[in-house]
DNA sequence: TAAAATCATACTAAAAAGGTAGGAAATAAA
DNA sequence: TTTATTTCCTACCTTTTTAGTATGATTTTA
């Protein structure tokens, strides 16, 4: 039930970037040095963002990453489904796996899948602009 | 984001000793067959909930094992915290650990603790008597 | 044209998950 | 009191996932 640390790793580099929003495009080696994130190992997560086309890339000199839409418009929903994969709790919820053999007998399969949607609501109702800078939702000074 | 089989397996168990809770002690032979885990696996799975006290054991023959309390008084949050240990998504939110050096900047612990907060209440608000038998709560015929 | 940047593939080490093995200790029935 | 049945305990093994590294190709702009 734990998130993997390019969860939380993809997240923090979706707030630099979007801390940086009016800097042009933001390479890699400075999303890396300010996370504290290896190069390499931030370059693997930074890939996913771009499959998901959360951000978009531009390569040559002075190139880098730039967001594809508002900060606003992005929610942890989908940030932490592009870098963690799907949020359910157990793969017998995805569409995509086999129908389990035991799906009519089984009683918690509602139970999770309510569990799923309550998750999946939560993270969708928060939107990255809440996770950046001096932001409201986190004015009490809590902070990933 | 995923839960364990420990978890699965956990809950499967606790739920077969439930439905079995008028034939005395249940051995563990009697549960690992009917839930198709192996004897040996379930018996480590057990051992966490003895430890936790969700179970009461009874050695020698005829022995077995049975709830330590009325089915409904049993929350599903505590048998898969016996289970999958800590509900926690990140480590940081634990008093056990150290304090993050970053806790204060943190932009995200509020969002962490906000969600740990709602799923910890959810899987409270449910009674292992709603996965039982012939539930209300899993009458609409979905099933672990 | 050279430096700076992303893109792509493959590999490796460490940790966690999932599962096994063998036997000791307890207990109730024969 | 013996024997079969049962839980208890420690240690180990295998597979999968996570986390991270290495090497080099490709693209683009100054």
């Amino acid at each position: 039930m734990k998130i993997s640390t390019r969860g939380r790793y993809g997240l923090r580099m979706m707030i630099d970037i979007a801390e940086h929003v009016d800097d042009g495009p933001i390479s890699l080696d400075a999303i890396a040095e300010r996370q504290g994130i290896s190069f390499k190992y931030a370059e693997s997560i930074m890939r996913q963002l771009v499959k998901a086309k959360l951000v978009k890339s531009s390569r040559g000199k002075m190139g880098g990453y730039t967001l594809s839409k508002p900060t606003k418009k992005y929610t942890i929903e989908e940030i932490l489904t592009a870098t963690e994969g799907d949020l359910y709790p157990i793969d017998c919820l995805s569409c995509a796996k086999p129908v389990c053999p035991k799906q009519e007998k089984c009683k918690a399969r509602k139970m999770w899948s309510d569990y799923y949607r309550i998750i999946k609501d939560y993270f969708s109702s928060i939107s990255l602009t809440s996770l950046v800078g001096n932001s409201s939702f986190y004015e009490d000074g809590l902070g990933i």
